[in-house]
DNA sequence: ATTGAAGTATCATTATTTGATACTTATGAT
DNA sequence: ATCATAAGTATCAAATAATGATACTTCAAT
């Protein structure tokens, strides 16, 4: 640690989370030296970060294999979020609503950073895992999501979205082009809506609606994801939009 | 810390999780002072472990009234959470297609010390908030998942059980008598499912039945629960058990 | 305007973390 | 089976980084 930080910086405490970092979608589960080439720490810093977060039952340890996997904590913390998050628990019985009226994937996303995250989820059939588990973070400008939250914020600050957030390609349509997401950008301003096409994952068709606050600004979003295969883009207007826009303008200011 | 710990504990991490775990449903948002209260650690401490908690993006912190929060960084964790339980990725689809054909709040279970915990629930309109959301932990023989988890278990196992895991009198008819208990878990050994009334929540009916894998125990279970206004016991046992033991038994093994 | 509580900053002390190393156990190739 | 190598575990002297007491500042309430 060659970091001059702040001297109410503990250090110790940082890289017991990198530990925790370290697990994602494609690291499930890591060994004591899988941990040490991700986190970039000591081996023994992870030896005994590893143990401590054993000990405290934040970190699950396969005896015979000695690897350690999240554990049902990690399943707290979540609880716990759900609880601080006021926008949650007005927004999930109208999600709820929705969702067995038209049977479609419907989710809540929220502006974290450059990303957007999804933090209610409620899948129907055909919706594959990722897309039916919360805490999903995606980059805000690729997505429906995303564009309709930052239409309803100034253009100092879309402007600098539109400069600095990162774009990552994702299928062979996903637009990468900065000038083509401010238009779409722009398009979503005037139609308070935002449909995109293959972004993310092919044969998506996703449509968003803002959550719009007391003060005009939306930093939530909710979103339907249907499949192209059995929608076009006149269809998911005409059927699902209204509902969406009621869904979206119910939920509690 | 006057611990003789083992000399891997690093106690700083430790200290560090225990203002983690401070949030939780009736402690949304905590103050320094609340946090010092809550975790017992010293003033200089909790302050040095917000900071860096904040620094690292795990807890929201309101420039204003100078809380504290959790951030969506918990809800991350339950992301990798999600993809590192194989059973989530295989319960998921089946209790989806459960939910569309019989619109009643379906959940999958698992058991977590003497706790069963929440990992999936699809919530329909009627259902209240804190049984919509995962993460949630009950005493888990007060529930019809806990007791239909512990009917395949060793009958060593259920004694100790018994004996040991820890009641909690949530309604006016919460049964607190172990060898109630007892009878209820040998009657789920029989019938192999378990129903409840009104044990954790009044007007509330409980139907589980157990997730059983390749060595026959049941670790985790799947529940749904309705409305004793509009279902009676027979009527659950009739419309809704079939289909119940369909969905946990097409869980692959 | 005053007061007490909450939050913030500082710093000498020393307990705790550190990281190198040695040891043990697993794994895989021949 | 045997060996070689990697992975995991244990130990300990050195010194860094956490500690916690205290003083200072800001805030909220009266």
């Amino acid at each position: 640690m060659e970091k001059k930080q702040n001297p109410l910086f503990v250090g110790t405490l940082a890289k017991g989370l990198r530990l925790l970092r370290a697990f994602d979608e494609s690291h499930v589960s890591l060994s004591l030296a899988e941990l040490v080439a991700r986190t970039g720490l000591e081996k023994s810093a992870v030896q005994r970060m590893a143990h401590t977060l054993h000990h405290e039952g934040m970190l699950e340890r396969d005896p015979g294999t000695r690897r350690y996997k999240p554990s049902h904590a990690w399943l707290e913390l979540a609880y716990a979020y759900y609880w601080s998050d006021p926008l949650i628990s007005r927004a999930l019985p109208k999600l709820v609503e929705f969702s067995r009226a038209y049977g479609e994937t419907v989710n809540l996303a929220q502006i974290s950073g450059d990303h957007i995250i999804y933090s209610l989820r409620l899948p129907n059939q055909r919706t594959q895992f990722a897309a039916s588990i919360v805490g999903r973070r995606l980059p805000a400008l690729g997505t429906a999501s995303g564009r309709v939250m930052l239409a309803t914020w100034s253009s100092d600050e879309v402007t600098h979205a539109l400069e600095n957030w990162p774009i990552r390609s994702a299928t062979p349509k996903t637009i990468t082009d900065r000038e083509a997401i401010a238009e779409d950008i722009a398009r979503a301003k005037n139609d308070g809506y935002s449909i995109t096409d293959g972004q993310m994952m092919l044969n998506e068709i996703s449509l968003a609606v803002p959550v719009i606050s007391i003060d005009g600004r939306a930093n939530a979003a909710v979103q339907v994801s249907v499949s192209s295969l059995t929608y076009d883009e006149a269809r998911l207007r005409g059927e699902i939009l209204p509902a969406l826009l009621d869904t979206a303008g119910g939920i509690p200011g």
